[in-house]
This record gives C-alpha cells, structure tokens and sequence, in this order.
DNA sequence: CAGCCTTGAAAAAACGATTTTGCATCCATA
DNA sequence: TATGGATGCAAAATCGTTTTTTCAAGGCTG
C-alpha cells in the first residue's frame, strides 16, 4: 500500500521509472504508450514498468512529447488570450470565434488557444510574459493601471495585441473614444439635465475613459456635473446595491449612464423597485452590445463598440503581425455604433 | 522587397536560419534572443541573421523552448478545456475560476489551460485528442449524440470528466436526473394545467434529459403531454421567434418551462409584447442559476444546478485522477438547487 | 554441433531550442 | 618573437519523449 504523500517534488520522468523499474527508457515508453505487443515486452516487465509508473504518479511531459512526435503538433502556434480574473469573460467567447474564423480563412498552419489569468494588478507575476516560453503571441486584456506601467516599461518578445488600452509600442485595438459624450448627448436630447454615471471600482483604462469624456461633455451640455454612482465591482447585485442607495439617500437624476450591461441590469431594478419607470423618471444608457440589451424591459439602449468587431480586428492585427513580422506598434480605433431603444426614450429595436 | 508569398509549407527552425547565413544555430540562437552582447557576436553576423530569420518568417517552437528551458515551464501540468463552437460559453469562466481555485489550495505543479473546440459532432476531429499529445487531462462538455457515441467506442489516454453526460467508463458531472420533472411539480403547485416546454434544437445530453422529464412528470400530473416549443438555436432571438409563433398561431399555456435562461429571457419578451403577464397569465420555470436571474423582470424562478458547484466537482475529480492515478469512471450527480421567484407567482428574491 | 529464427531489451537517433565549452584567430605586450 | 588575453564563432550537451536499430541469448533445424 502506498503512502499517499509520496509525492516527490520532482516530477517522474520516463528515466525515473526505468531506473526504478530496472530497464531501459525506450521499454518505460512502449509500455506507457500500449506498445508493449509490437515490441515484445515481455508480461513481467510490462508489470514491473506498470507498477514504478503508478508509483511515481507519471504524467507526461506535453512538450517533449509534441517535440517528437511531429504530425500537425509541430507545426502549431501558440495563442494566448490573457486577461484578469476580476474581469468579465463575455468577450472571450468572442476572440475564440474570430481566431478560429480567421484561421479557416487558409492559414498555413494550425492554432493552439491558451487561455492566462491574471490577478488584476500583477500581470508581472504572470509566468512566461517576458521569457516568452508559453506562447508565440498574445491578446491582452482586462488590464489595470498598475499592469499597463509595467508594459509600458518593458518590451514583450513576442506579437502581442492590446484591447481597449494604448500604449505606446504596442499594437493595439480600442473603442473609438467617444464612448462617453455620445450617451451625455443623447440624454441631454431627450431632455435629460441631472444627469448620472454609475461605474464599478476600480476603474479600467476603458472605463476610466468613458467615465470622463461622458463627465466632460454632460457638464459642458447640462451645465452641472451629473453624479458619480460607484458600485463595489462590476456585478449586477453591487450595481443594485449602489444605485439602491444613491435614491434612498434622496439622490436624483432623470438620465443615467451605465458603463457596463451589468450595471444597467443592476440598475433597472434599483429603479423599478423605486417605483420609478424607465424612460418616464429616468432613461438609461449602456455600453456595448450584448446579446441581451434588446431583451431587457424596456430594451437598452447602447452606445459602443460590436464585441465581434473588437475581436476580429484585434485576431486580424495579431494574426498580421505574426505573418508579417514586427509591425510598428498601431493602434485601431473601432467605430461606435449606436443601438437606441426604448430605455432612452427611442422606439426602434 | 520580399515577395509577399514565400512562406514556404515547413516552418523556418533555427537550424534553416543558419544554413540561410552560414552560421551555427547556436549563433543564430543567441541573436534571436537578444544576447548577442553577452556572446560576442559582431554586429555584421547579428545583421546577416536578422534578416535570415525575417525573410524566412521564423516562429519559435514553444514545445522545444520549454522543453529546454526548464524552470517552472517543466513542471507544467496541461488541461484542456473541450467544447463544441455551438455552446453558449458562460461555464467556462466558472472552470476557469474553478481550476485556478484547486490549484491555488495546494498543488505541486503550476498548470496551462488550453481551450479547445470543435464544431458540434465533429469532435473525433479534433488533432491530439487521441494522441494525447497536446494536454495531460481534459474536461469535455457539450458534445452532441454523434460524439458521443464516438467517446463511448474510444479509450482516451488521460485522465478525462465529462460534463453533463455520462458515458460508461468515463469521469462525470452530471445535473440529478430530475431537473425536468421539479419544474413540472412546482408548475403543478401554483395551479398551473396547461404547460409548455421550450427548448432549442439540437438538444444535447441533458437538455434532452430536461425536456424528458419535464413531459413525463408533467403528464403524469395534470394528464395531458405539455406543449413543445422548439427554437432553431439557443439564442434569446430564436427563443423570441418561436414563442411568438406559438403564441400567434392560438397556442395556450399558463406554464412554460425554459430549458435555458437565454431562453427564458427571449420567451420573456414574447409573453410581454403579447400583453400577458408572468405569472399572471403563464408562470415561466427556468434553468440553472445565472447570474442574471434575479435581475430578470420579474426574478426567474429556477431549478437547476449551480454552475460553479458543476465546475467545482469537475475539476476536484479531473484533479483527483491526475494525482491518484486512473480511477474507476465513477458518474457524480450534482444536486439541484431551487430558486422560486416571482415568476412562478413565488416571492422569494 | 553450426547456422538460423525468435524473443527480449538495451542503445541510439531524432525533434528544436538554449547554454556551455572549446577552439581558432588576432592584437598587444614583454 | 614567444606569451597572454581578447574576440568571434562552431561544436557539443541538454531537456523528455518516441521510434528505429542493434545486439545478446536461447531454441530449433539439418
């Protein structure tokens, strides 16, 4: 019976289990691969092996075995899609399908995805980032200010695309950066003048942006600041729980802007609840376009980037760079686009 | 210039970039890398390399690199997260989550996570699947009858848990088997006799499971079959579409169960253009526990298994067997958990 | 009892990269 | 003009596998 902490702090090796097993490393291999009829091992060595395996608690180095046994392995990028754990995973679903789109479209070779979190703040930490040894380029995103000043300091060896941030020396893909004076116009052309952001903390680089281009312009239109409204993170229950309280402390606006779908689901129900409707008391904006926003009551209205058009350009430039070589580090702004519903007092959708 | 076409059909290796300058690959190595200073290479050499590997398009291959150098790479362990292109993503955030939780508890080795997906019922496709050469373990999900009729004939070799369907001789998670016929009792109890189910086409495994058992029970309880509404896919605008049809063409129901939320949010939408209430006039039973449920309008009543419980136990057994060797395929029921909100006429949040 | 086939397993080659070691030059110094 | 240290690069070692090749014993046959 074995002990169940015999696990040493080395991993087992094909080598290992032949020293203890007493043969060779080519037998250990045959055997562990189910080989051990064509090339006539005999039962009691094939148990011997067997046993020393499980014992050793085997498992197989993936790059040396990739290494050796060519095929369509050998030929096969690495892909990484690195992002936060604190973020949001809606876009992944996304890159996926536009790397896999754009590989279809008559690549030369064959793509492997891996997917690297993060804690939000120490992208540093991240194994691999600078030795370049996990992967052959990378799309990051979901980073904070503290993990974009580290990319800014150093140079990544690798093709790598930035979402929604610029820096500068990196290519990168953001929303056009009028993500925020479009809502303040809107609402302040369907007569909306206390005007409202509510964003979730701590702030991205994206949302910063909306954050204060939305502040900016619905002064300028309004003439007064609208409220800052801060959720505790960027879930929907933190969403209701803040706007919850902003009323309850006699807190009023008449338009509202949301920086995330989450927020305004949130949010819809901290107004209802109220007993306030939606356009009637408050009109609501969001962002981006979730497949949701036509479905809630009453639809959202949304002013941002398509997710889809986010991440085929971002696979489109990394798949460049990577075909192409260096490219000098450009940044894509992706066109908003405007989708006005009923919750900012539109009809159409 | 170089032509634009002269990516050749075998990958440039440090070895072609060599022959290509008339140096040795370790030269060309320590060019590639940027220790030229260190190693003492004239900058006439370093020239001559640069362009090499430039005109040749060279991509390290990051098997051979980790292979080599060793550090934390070596002792990498790979999973594999598998699943269909046609499968809404929403679990995969939560196996990520899940997986970074059981290693963080305490493991020896650090792990990559890779995802993989294949277009519904073509999983046998899918390059190192069988080899094993791409990952050390896997958690499929999503996999049509066709695959997995084809898992049922082969053997994978590594370790492997299968969500939501059971397969002898496999690892599995799988939702209790009741998860349809809860939804019908509970549809029962607010006195609702003319039930529907809605559900998208193709069904999988236990969507098929759901609906099933929802019939069964139902008609076993109010002693007629419950109406079934089928949409062309999982979206919420398939959903829309299909309840809409039912709805126009003089169909009747006052309890409609949603096999999916995506679902249940596009028949919400249905119910209401139409100008019925829920629950007034139909009480709608949904699945699982998204996060969003709370936040429909009114809160959808739910049955169904938590998705982070799901892929907490499909990760804690993928692990298990990775640690203590192969284990008996043994099949773990996840048990449901029931949320009865407003729109089964309930109360609770 | 010499030659041949079978059996079983060790030894070696290969995958592509990085790093260490070794070996020629060349230049300056005594 | 020997000696010693830079200088620039080739050669070799190594990572962990898999597969091919080689080789040593035994057991037959003639």
């Amino acid at each position: 019976m074995p002990k169940s902490r015999s696990k040493s702090p080395v991993r087992a090796t094909v080598r290992g289990i032949a020293d203890a097993a007493g043969v060779s490393i080519g037998s250990v291999s045959s055997v562990l691969n189910n080989r051990h009829v064509e090339r006539r091992i005999s039962p009691a060595t094939v148990e011997k092996i067997r046993a020393a395996a499980a014992e050793l608690g085997y498992l197989p180095n993936i790059s040396a075995r990739r290494l050796r046994s060519g095929g369509s392995s050998k030929n096969t990028v690495v892909l990484a899609l690195i992002t936060s754990f604190e973020a949001p995973i809606p876009l992944v679903k996304h890159f996926i399908a536009a790397l896999q789109r754009a590989v279809a479209a008559g690549s030369d070779h064959s793509f492997s995805l891996l997917i690297e979190m993060f804690p939000a703040g120490h992208l540093r930490d991240m194994p691999g980032l600078l030795t370049g040894d996990h992967f052959n380029a990378a799309l990051i995103m979901n980073t904070t200010a503290a993990d974009d000043a580290f990319l800014t300091r150093v140079h990544l060896p690798y093709p790598s695309v930035l979402v929604n941030r610029a820096i500068p020396g990196y290519a990168s893909v953001v929303e056009a950066v009028t993500t925020g004076a479009r809502p303040a116009e809107i609402l302040f052309r369907s007569k909306r003048r206390r005007l409202a952001v509510l964003h979730g903390s701590p702030l991205t680089q994206s949302t910063r942006a909306r954050v204060d281009t939305f502040m900016q312009r619905a002064t300028q239109l309004t003439g007064s600041a609208p409220a800052e409204i801060v959720a505790e993170n960027l879930s929907e229950t933190a969403s209701y729980e803040a706007l919850q309280a902003f009323l309850e402390r006699g807190g009023k606006c008449d338009g509202l802007y949301a920086v995330s779908d989450a927020l305004a689901l949130g949010a819809y129900r901290a107004i209802k609840e109220r007993g306030l409707t939606i356009p009637g008391d408050i009109a609501v904006m969001g962002v981006g376009d979730y497949d949701i926003a036509p479905f809630f009551d009453p639809p959202l209205s949304c002013v941002g980037v398509s997710h889809r058009e986010l991440a085929e350009q971002a696979s489109a430039l990394l798949l460049q760079q990577l075909a192409r070589g260096a490219e000098p580090g450009r940044t894509l702004a992706v066109p908003l686009v405007e989708a006005l519903r009923a919750s900012s007092g539109h009809h159409a959708g």
